[in-house]
RNA sequence: GCGGGUGUAGCUCAGUUGGUUAGAGCGCGGGUUUGUGGUACCUGAGGUCGCCGGUUCGAAGCCGGUCACUCGCCCCA
């Protein structure tokens, strides 16, 4: 190796980006906490098989952008390439069938080999929600209400929109395809090569590709929601309905789909043309069928999930480290007195660091530069008189008190900050 | 995986048609200040010019390769 360095497509985390991820995390896990989503854990690899039974054969996630190998047991084993999957795992390896439904949210790494961009990484963090249990469309309804809300909360509606389609059900998405296909079978001479290898292993995607003579193609193409049976056609507008009776703004978009095989009925995105082609910021919908791919029993289930360095990135703030209080020592001899001064002020909450080098001046310019509130000064004088000295760094004003009167004091003037 | 752009100090960037010792601002260290920070002034450190090879008397600048980042495609959060 002639240079340290991360493997490509994989960074480290400083404190400002960690903290703007944080802000994601925390917003997240809190927002579904008050919808009653539980948080919870599942492993970063598993058997391959969780992936490829129910992201289906066609999907590159599995196919050419997986970090698949094998352990020394010769069992083949795959980083995640997403949550779901291993959420829906969990569910039935607890025995949770019995207790529906079940909410949970979830973050954590996931892993794609593909060629990284700006807010496409190799190692990347997903913030995600699993609604299981309920085939009802509320529960539709509430998952993007929970999207919403999130985004929300990180102050983002305003950079953001909302786009839903519905693939139907099993019989309305197999009658559509038809259609789709013989539609386009008349204009494979203008399709691009991407979109033609899509004709044979997935025609559905070709409605969403950016190529401009491909777009012009599916402009006429047959509409999925003509396709969709009276129950598909029904649920949809209830979803609809719900969202309108939620003030949630969307653009109905009939050619949403999702490039994951276990979707079905409700697909939704939110984008934002703030990254480039890296747009979609959360996205979704309903995977009734991902259950028994994974040799469960028929249990539904409708969720989300959201790209966290993707929303860190646009909901980026400035993280200022503030300290509340410094403390110093008048010479080194000095400094082992801080110490319980430390442990005291650390019990009450107060965040302190000791400058142990250099003279006062120094040790001042130090507390300057990691923005403390107050310094705490011991000396001779002080010692003699059994006082400390209390500096407002922000006005300059110093006098001498006891340590119990200076913590009260910064206790209530950090909070005001 | 395909196509384009970029890579010079910790950061943001200059660097002329190839020519001596590669610069600036910010940041960082020391000092003006032996019980006091922010401002100001003085001063110092920090570079394999991403890496490897080639052309040349001579390469940060040209050529080839490679790595990383970045933009578009693909795909997706």
């Amino acid at each position: 190796m002639e240079k340290l360095r991360t493997v490509r497509g994989v960074h480290d985390l400083l404190p400002n980006d960690l903290h703007n991820h944080n802000k994601v995390i925390n917003a997240g896990l809190d927002i579904s906490d008050k919808y009653n989503y539980c948080q919870i854990e599942i492993p970063i690899f598993e058997f391959a098989e969780v992936f490829t039974k129910p992201l289906g054969t066609s999907s590159d996630i599995v196919t050419k952008e997986n970090y698949i190998f094998k352990d020394r047991s010769e069992d083949e084993l795959m980083l995640r390439p997403e949550g779901t999957s291993g959420v829906v795992r969990a569910f039935l390896n607890a025995g949770l069938v019995q207790d529906v439904p079940q909410r949970f949210s979830y973050y954590g790494p996931m892993f794609r080999y593909e060629r990284p961009q700006k807010g496409r990484l190799r190692q990347f963090k997903q913030f995600g929600i699993e609604c299981l249990g309920l085939s009802s469309s509320m529960a539709d309804i509430e998952v993007i209400s929970l999207g919403n809300d999130f985004l929300c909360r990180l102050g983002l509606l305003n950079k953001i929109n909302l786009k839903i389609n519905s693939l139907g059900d099993f019989e309305s998405r197999n009658n559509y395809r038809e259609a789709l296909v013989n539609y386009l079978n008349d204009y494979q001479s203008n399709l691009s090569t991407d979109s033609l290898n899509r004709l044979a292993i997935n025609p559905l995607r070709i409605l969403d590709s950016k190529n401009e003579v491909d777009q012009k193609i599916v402009k006429n193409a047959p509409n999925i929601l003509d396709y969709l049976n009276y129950k598909s056609k029904a649920r949809f507008d209830d979803i609809c309905k719900g969202l309108d009776h939620l003030n949630i703004n969307y653009t109905i978009d009939k050619n949403l789909v999702r490039g994951l095989d276990y979707y079905c009925h409700t697909a939704f995105e939110f984008t934002t043309n703030e990254l480039g082609s890296q747009g979609t910021v959360l996205a979704g919908g309903r995977y009734d069928g991902l259950s028994k791919m994974l040799g469960g029993p028929d249990v539904p289930g409708v969720g989300w999930a959201a790209g966290i360095e993707r929303l860190a990135l646009i909901a980026q703030s400035k993280f200022v480290n503030k300290t509340d209080v410094v403390l110093i020592g008048q010479s080194e001899n000095i400094n082992y007195l801080l110490l319980p001064i430390m442990k005291k002020l650390v019990q009450k909450g107060i965040k302190t660091e000791i400058i142990y080098n250099g003279n006062l001046s120094k040790k001042f310019k130090r507390a300057n530069k990691i923005k403390a509130l107050y310094a705490i000064i011991l000396g001779e004088e002080e010692i003699s008189k059994k006082v400390i000295k209390l500096k407002d760094l922000k006005i300059g004003s110093e006098e001498f008190l006891d340590l119990n009167h200076a913590i009260e004091i910064i206790k209530i003037n950090k909070d005001l900050e």
